[in-house]
DNA sequence: TTTGATGCAAAGACTTTGCATGCTT
DNA sequence: AAGCATGCAAAGTCTTTGCATCAAA
């Protein structure tokens, strides 16, 4: 989508000749632009590992030596909070929020060690991912809720060239 | 299962007079048997609303004032370890995890404000619970993981009394 | 008696917030 | 010029850990 990689070499303060694209995207959504933002989204979208926001921060660091970590996580809130990307809730106890610009409906996989994958969509598509509309409102009527989504987590360890589990 | 108002009255430090069921659990998970590992597993077992480590500690310390937080963790660490209870992530950051002594295959609602509801079995019975063992096979050859359990989660906010989102 | 559990306080991991400064609009 | 974003440090929430003491096996 957005690769990090494709921005121009210009790394200078001069916004106006980075990806207009993305800019384009925070505006949509009703965010500023800055330049700190278009790093971390860049980071984001380029990445397939659903980085934590220490990840990012790591990574940006590097073009952006200025960078706060607090910033990090203020970005991605205003992301999320836009729909810009969604976050992923580690499912370590203390384990760090991880963050994906991927907003389409997928199953994740969440590994034993906090690393979390995406089922390809192939392989997903193998599953029913229809919850039944007389499901969903009897489940409101009964709860007194209002179903707003849904996810299926796999649980899983890593494994050792054996095929056996590691860890 | 076990209730704590089912415990005798002998609130006493005698161990040897209080719930042998509950004992007899305990020893058949390896785990010693302490007045507080008593307690805290009926506080859990007799409730339905998934507490925190927190509200089990709130709820204990009534009958055993010198209590610590720490002990409550530490023998929750211990309950999920040996499969007497499961542990539940909170969806939130930072949000406290929930526990839940009933380790069979279910369904939870977690809402917006980070409380967390079992779908009745009779409605959960309305979706298809089982994953094709082919899916699982596939996943686990190209992610290179060894599947270890599945849960489905739904997302909920509450609602006012006309059937609306509130919050 | 030996080993593990408890209680306390301190530390730890992750995230949020207050506030002065600076950049966007 | 007005208002939101940034950076920094401090604070906040939940959880774990070190260590001396105590209880279970």
């Amino acid at each position: 989508m957005f690769d990090a990689s494709e921005r121009t070499p210009l790394n200078g303060r001069d916004c106006e000749c980075r990806s207009e694209a993305v800019r384009a995207l925070f505006r949509a959504h009703g965010l500023r632009c800055t330049r700190q933002r278009e790093l971390i989204y860049n980071t984001l979208a380029a990445s397939k590992a659903h980085p934590t926001a220490d990840e990012i921060f790591q990574s940006v660091r590097n073009e952006e030596p200025g960078l706060s970590l607090a910033t990090v996580y203020n970005t991605l809130d205003a992301f999320t909070e836009c729909g810009l990307c969604h976050r992923i809730p580690s499912p370590q106890t203390n384990g760090p929020s991880r963050y994906d610009t991927d907003t389409n409906q997928h199953v994740h996989v969440m590994l034993d060690d906090g690393r979390v994958f995406d089922v390809p969509d192939d392989l997903a598509a193998m599953l029913d991912h229809t919850l039944p509309p007389s499901f969903v409102e009897e489940v409101e009527r009964r709860l007194g809720i209002r179903l707003t989504g849904y996810q299926l987590h796999l649980s899983a360890c890593g494994c050792d060239k054996t095929g056996n589990p590691s860890k």
